[in-house]
DNA sequence: CTACATTTGTGAAGATTTTCACAAGCGAAG
DNA sequence: CTTCGCTTGTGAAAATCTTCACAAATGTAG
């Protein structure tokens, strides 16, 4: 069982079974774990056993890639907000949620109670709206912005940079052809 | 310097310099690094002192998005294909680009010299689609599905999984609050 | 009830990564 | 030419992570 897991994992059997331990004792010797039970007690340790609120910040490409992909609503994570500057957009309706003014951000997060925010506008952007988010109580950036968020070390950030992940190919083709 | 390199890369002086280490020696003790040199020394190294020849596979919001992004471009990625299986995508131009069909995915990789993929296609078609891009001389797959590729060792794979981002804000934020 | 076939959970060993601390080298100043 | 202040590059120590290997459980069969 802790060998299907790890096949699937990517990894061993032994480190599947150090990694549980580290939050208890999910299985039972000599049958392996309970399916259900595991991932229900592995979604409660996680903090996916009840949905998220998550303001959409930056409503252009990326922000309406991600605005329609169904898997965020599917996995629990909620949309309830979107917010831009360009006041174009402002007042456009996508879905059921129309676009806010950056004004009123604020707001929104306090009113909506909002505790992520997944931030897709350009860099410059990035800090200020950062900063206002974490003061106004969101608890948690996925940030799409290429740089480096200034935010208390209470409020986790995630960093999605896509030039990275290109660059970490082209290192390993690089250095996989030099060995060659 | 090497303190300064550890400020913005969120790491420790010794740090920088044991990892630089690993690549040859760089800098000249008492005086710190000639920014330039390094530079040139690094893109060498990681293989982005030339540009790279990518193919998009998969014309939906994603994949939109990730043509519209102009830092691809500006770091040296250029975008010379459009692979689509939607009929209605096909014939379609983005940018200087006509989207084409899955049928000719080989043909183009052949012709164009692709080198990398940018895999923006649902799950269940993306094991295909790699397997295809492996057997025509890709080099490495940048995979937005969320999926395990099962490709030979020597191509290596990005995976890009938004869900397991924002699981891992959900699990911070969480674990910090039994914490508390 | 006992022996057996399993598979977990976990100390201990081994491997890797990070940190420490300092010698080696460099330029400047005298 | 020598001394001094500074910063790199790097062995050694410390910390962390992974693997090993086996005792502790658990169900099954006789």
């Amino acid at each position: 069982m802790s060998e299907e897991l790890a096949a699937r994992g990517q990894t061993t059997a032994a480190q599947v079974r150090k990694d549980l331990s580290h939050f208890g004792s999910f299985g039972k010797r000599g049958l392996g774990y309970r399916v259900r039970e595991l991932r229900a007690s592995l979604q409660r340790i996680i903090g996916v056993d009840r949905p998220w609120r998550v303001a959409l910040v930056g409503a252009g490409r990326i922000g309406l890639a991600l605005f329609e992909y169904p898997a965020f609503r599917a996995r629990g994570y909620e949309c309830v907000a979107i917010v831009d500057s360009d006041p174009e957009k402002i007042g456009t309706v996508w879905g059921n949620l129309t676009i806010r003014g950056p004004e009123e951000f604020e707001t929104i997060v306090a009113s909506l109670d909002v505790e992520l925010i997944i931030l897709a506008v350009p860099g410059p952007a990035a800090q200020e709206l950062a900063a206002r988010a974490v003061d106004a109580g969101v608890k948690g950036i996925l940030n799409f912005a290429p740089i480096r968020l200034n935010v208390p070390p209470r409020v986790p950030v995630e960093d999605v940079n896509l030039i990275m992940e290109l660059e970490a190919l082209s290192f390993a083709i690089t250095q996989a052809q030099r060995d060659a």
